[in-house]
DNA sequence: AACCACAGGATTGGATATCAATCAATGACA
DNA sequence: TGTCATTGATTGATATCCAATCCTGTGGTT
């Protein structure tokens, strides 16, 4: 029985990043009570903590809506999202002991052996959590927590885009930034960085409504019964073919 | 009759930001509802808000107290903010056209000319506010807030340290950095930035109460009643002679 | 005298009921 | 058909109440 607001708030930003709540969905006050049997005091306040994360959208005696960004918002995103990581390289450039180096590459490593053994999913995952680990590695708690919500509201903008590949996906790039900066070699790496990011903004596309539109008790219901930990739903697409979790590197390559 | 819980968060964070409610501060529930005349629960979503932007600490059961940041803390901001102005700086030598390079040496010159006139709140304000510029020119809103909440909490920290500068307040760096950036020479721009964040670490000595504490009571009376405008009170200093807003530039060289 | 245990007070976290203000949709009317 | 007013729904906010928890102070024990 700890912090019901931010145990909510937890559930609303997973379903958010799982896409299924999608930009735009209105959040009832009245309705999220009843979905978590709560009262909608709470709701308001995990209500408020989404919006401090950029995640929802509060407009006075309107109620809460799922952010939907703007391409303009998106770039600005990625920009900062740029910024952020050339910046950590620079840093662990600098100061990165083997330790943190090993890390990196044995990341990298077991991804590339999801991919070869087909686990498509568990390589998405950690395609994901290498920007995390690479973020971690520079020390900085609050240069962590700045990052983490840059690379939330990404993930919210893959609600919004056709795209069906991932920006943490491109294997590739991940190796090559580690190779790059142990060699000292930061420039090209900052460079790398920036191009893996633009090469995934190139590719956007906004048109509304990739997925499909759950109302918010559909969409919450896996999250809530017993505690946490056993399905994490991804959501189904609602068009362009395949799951778009799986299978990135592909299209990005090409893109270039 | 707008969102009461952000107009009460929005004067918490100014109380906090003139050093009137200083780090440790017990922030209660009750007492702020009598302070402000709203219901604690409002109290409550504003506190949510400060916490969320790093001013408070909200500890279960026990209430909310401004913030208390550590050592670690206070490098780990220092290092965010280096690394987001220096990403801006990269951004800016590629980008800014005449227009923002005419901004930015026209807001030193306006600093030069407080300082040179005497009036050193103007001249202090003005060197907080040019980062605030630095940052606006990149014309990325996510960024901007970003480094905005950086700006708050390195405020914050100044409740902190015994050494009576503001980081903001070095004009000579301000105009090399925008004379550097112009000439395309960005390295060195980058290494001043970082020297002129260093510096400001370098000083600090964290030894509790630099300011004298007050009650919340005493410390908002200031801001709420007629609406805003009026008087913006800095708080009084403790020890360490003079009022610590004013003639800060010259320690700061002597520090180096 | 020092130390531990327990009880009481105070504060927070949360629920419920209620009211006012505002937005949106509906329907009446020209 | 177009415009305006009414009504319904939702949010913003209040007051009151209750449970859980923490702090403190008291008192007993060693």
């Amino acid at each position: 029985m700890s912090n019901r607001s931010q145990a909510i708030a937890d559930m609303l930003t997973r379903a958010i990043l799982d896409h299924r709540l999608v930009p735009g969905c209105k959040l009832g006050e009245r309705e999220l009570s009843e979905v978590f049997d709560v009262s909608r005091i709470v709701i308001r306040q995990a209500l408020i903590r989404l919006a401090d994360d950029g995640l929802a959208q509060i407009e006075r005696n309107r109620g809460a809506f799922v952010a939907r960004p703007s391409m303009q918002d998106a770039m600005e995103i990625y920009d900062a999202l740029t910024l952020v990581e050339q910046g950590v390289a620079a840093q662990l450039s600098d100061r990165l002991g083997p330790a943190g180096w090993a890390e990196l590459r044995q990341h990298v490593e077991r991804q590339r052996q999801a991919v070869a053994s087909g686990n498509d999913a568990l390589a998405d995952v950690l395609g994901q959590e290498f920007h995390t680990v690479f973020v971690r590695l520079s020390r900085n708690k609050v240069m962590q927590e700045i990052h983490a919500q840059l690379v939330r509201r990404t993930t919210l903008l893959r609600s919004l885009i056709t795209a069906d590949f991932d920006y943490c996906n491109l294997l590739d790039d991940h190796a090559r930034v580690v190779e790059l900066l142990e060699k000292g070699r930061l420039k090209p790496a900052m460079e790398l960085i920036d191009a893996h990011h633009r090469s995934v903004v190139r590719g956007y596309i906004m048109d509304r409504q990739v997925f499909p539109e759950l109302t918010p008790r559909e969409a919450l219901e896996p999250y809530l019964d017993g505690k946490s930990g056993e399905p994490p739903k991804p959501a189904p697409r609602k068009k362009a073919g395949e799951n778009g979790a799986a299978r990135a590197h592909a299209h990005v390559h090409a893109a270039k």
